[in-house]
DNA sequence: GCAACTGATTACAGGTTCTGCAATCACTGT
DNA sequence: ACAGTGATTGCAGAACCTGTAATCAGTTGC
């Protein structure tokens, strides 16, 4: 028998999300979710580095994933065709948790704070994709240009996925917006 | 005789960069920058909205400014056409504060808060381009995706205008990143 | 079997950020 | 004179976040 009962950090997450749904972000306080999840305050903060941080779960693990997916990836793709190709890689596991996806998008959008966290998670994943690219021998500045443009339209996919009244798949809002990508390019 | 000595923000910023540069970002207090600029901390709050937005005076109304200078681009100009010549027009602007920028841009570098609080600047910026841009008949998903497109060149032009070695314009790094930016576009 | 170790949790104290509210006070217009 | 204006201030307090040390069930080494 464990000493204590497991998933200490999901606890809080869970009980962030509820909390954040029912009474707003900053209507809640750490305390408050450390004492749903049956913990205190001090633990919290033992998981997570801020009160943001509890709705950005396994980000940094994602963008290491992309940065490792893109070291390996064929070098007779093109640095877009690459990074397209990862991020389409991962596009089932965007599909299966669009209701999560969803509640967490809904607190988000509520309150500039968290949308200011989201922006930092989207520049370091520009970031991490800028290096594997240096790393594929992609010169500067083509590498953080190359970056930035895909990080715009995973990101314009994400928002159209989670918009989209008729629940397309991730994989085709994704294909969309470097399409449209392509469209536009050809007339500058 | 005015009651109060004028120019209070800008006492407040000077006083908040010297001390960032003295003794960085984290252990300086708002109480400390407001005493240096002979006034108090609840008064420094009364000019910003947090401890961060010291260090992006001006910001909003460039952005307003760049949106404005959108809406009256000539229709003749592709989108993407328009958005660069409106930077190009304020590069002037920042030539002649390069001085300053440098200071700002170091005190930004060491502190992870503040350089979140510029992508939100950033993202601010892309999000009133896009709307310019369908004020301008550009179509979703091609307005959020030059925006963020013009933005990522933007930026990185900046960045590459402090680091060059050889102190050219931001005029010719803005120029040098767009030329890139249809360069790599061809070998999508 | 027993002691030392480990590692997650907790308790506590305290600094800092930020807000709300009411008061001050020179200047302004009537 | 005299009320109004508006920037500044004082004060109280909530919430965020950190450092440090204590607790204690389980595990390991002997």
């Amino acid at each position: 028998m464990a000493r204590w009962p497991g998933g200490t950090p999901e606890r809080l997450q869970e009980a962030a999300i509820e909390l954040f749904t029912e009474r707003g972000y900053e209507r809640t306080t750490v305390a408050e979710i450390a004492t749903r999840a049956g913990l205190t305050e001090r633990t919290f903060y033992n998981h997570f580095a801020d009160k943001r941080e509890v709705l950005f779960p396994g980000q940094d693990s994602f963008i290491a994933g992309v940065q490792d997916a893109l070291g390996r990836a064929p070098t007779e793709q093109s640095p877009l065709e690459a990074v397209r190709a990862v991020f389409t890689a991962g596009s089932d596991w965007l599909d299966q948790r669009r209701n999560a996806a969803e509640r967490r998008r809904h607190i988000l959008d509520a309150h500039p704070d968290l949308r200011e966290r989201e922006w930092a998670k989207l520049a370091a994943l520009a970031a991490a994709i800028a290096d594997a690219l240096r790393g594929r021998g992609v010169p500067e500045p083509a590498a953080t240009l190359t970056a930035g443009v895909s990080v715009t339209a995973y990101h314009c996919a994400a928002a159209r996925w989670l918009a989209d009244p008729q629940h397309g798949t991730f994989g085709q809002h994704l294909h969309a917006s470097f399409d449209e990508l392509h469209r536009t390019a050809r007339n500058w």
